[in-house]
DNA sequence: GTTCCTGCAAAGAGTTTGCAGTTCT
DNA sequence: AGAACTGCAAACTCTTTGCAGGAAC
């Protein structure tokens, strides 16, 4: 579970042997600056601002390259807006997806209950967990109760 | 989060005003006495041995309803094998889904850190959780050190 | 009898693949 | 030079939709 977050995903996907190509280049800057959760239209869209020519199957190439070498995570946060999956760097640790179901709203949680699973699922099932997707359907604050 | 998963699916849909057809009947029926974790083609497959004119597309609306009526949960099991969705019945409590990448072998996990998850989730985010998804990629004891 | 539901067939979203040419190392 | 990668176009999987006829209440 340790990775290292500071270091850029073309140094980490080099490091791993693969080509870095000018549109991977691309796909990773996209990853790299991106608030969490892009779809992958949206890597697309952002990708080609920076180059027009690059093609829907080079970023899906690019994020299975990603996947594999476990540098990202692949979410749906529930399937809330179609079947899209949802793409972000994978950090230190998990942490919780929280949805609201009502405005669609993700809120990201980080708490120590990620890593107690870990453990309870070693002790209790002899189950080496390598990440763990935590994926919450729930109703923000502002959606309960809505403000004036 | 308070179920009753004894009464069958057909007393529960009805109750909610849905028509009990026969197939919906046949479906609710699967999904009743079903191992975990069908998907839809299997949902299907299985609903056709008792009724094999029961078309795709009723299949998909049935479930579309359950899950609407929160009857049912629906997974995706980390897209281990391809993008499809897994069904089950909704219980009285979540548990945790616990997959090994290498054997495919799924393994379900009752804990109250799911409970815990949830109260931590409101004290600190301030959102109402319904219901909590947890997928975990892992390794099984059997394909950590395999069985000689 | 009315409303809801079904099967059929076609369409749709999202993703993957084969291939010929190009680029990285 | 050689292996890896790209864009293009077509294919594929899974799911949804429109519609005319049929079943539930």
């Amino acid at each position: 579970m340790n990775r290292d977050p500071a270091q850029s995903l073309a140094t980490a996907l080099g490091a791993s042997g693969a080509r870095i190509t000018r549109q991977r280049r691309v796909v990773l800057d996209v990853l790299d600056h991106a608030p969490a959760h892009l779809n992958a239209r949206e890597v697309l869209r952002r990708a080609r601002e920076a180059d027009p020519g690059i093609d829907r199957a080079t970023v899906y190439r690019t994020l299975l390259l990603l996947k594999r070498a476990g540098l990202i995570d692949e979410l749906d946060l529930l399937h809330m807006e179609g079947e899209q999956h949802y793409y972000e760097r994978r950090g230190e640790s998990d942490h919780v997806h929280i949805c609201c179901v009502a405005c669609g709203r993700v809120e990201e949680l980080d708490t120590h209950l990620v890593a107690d699973l870990i453990v309870t699922i070693r002790q209790t099932t002899g189950f080496e967990a390598d990440s763990v997707r935590i994926e919450v359907k729930a109703r923000c604050p502002d959606c309960i109760s809505p403000p004036a």
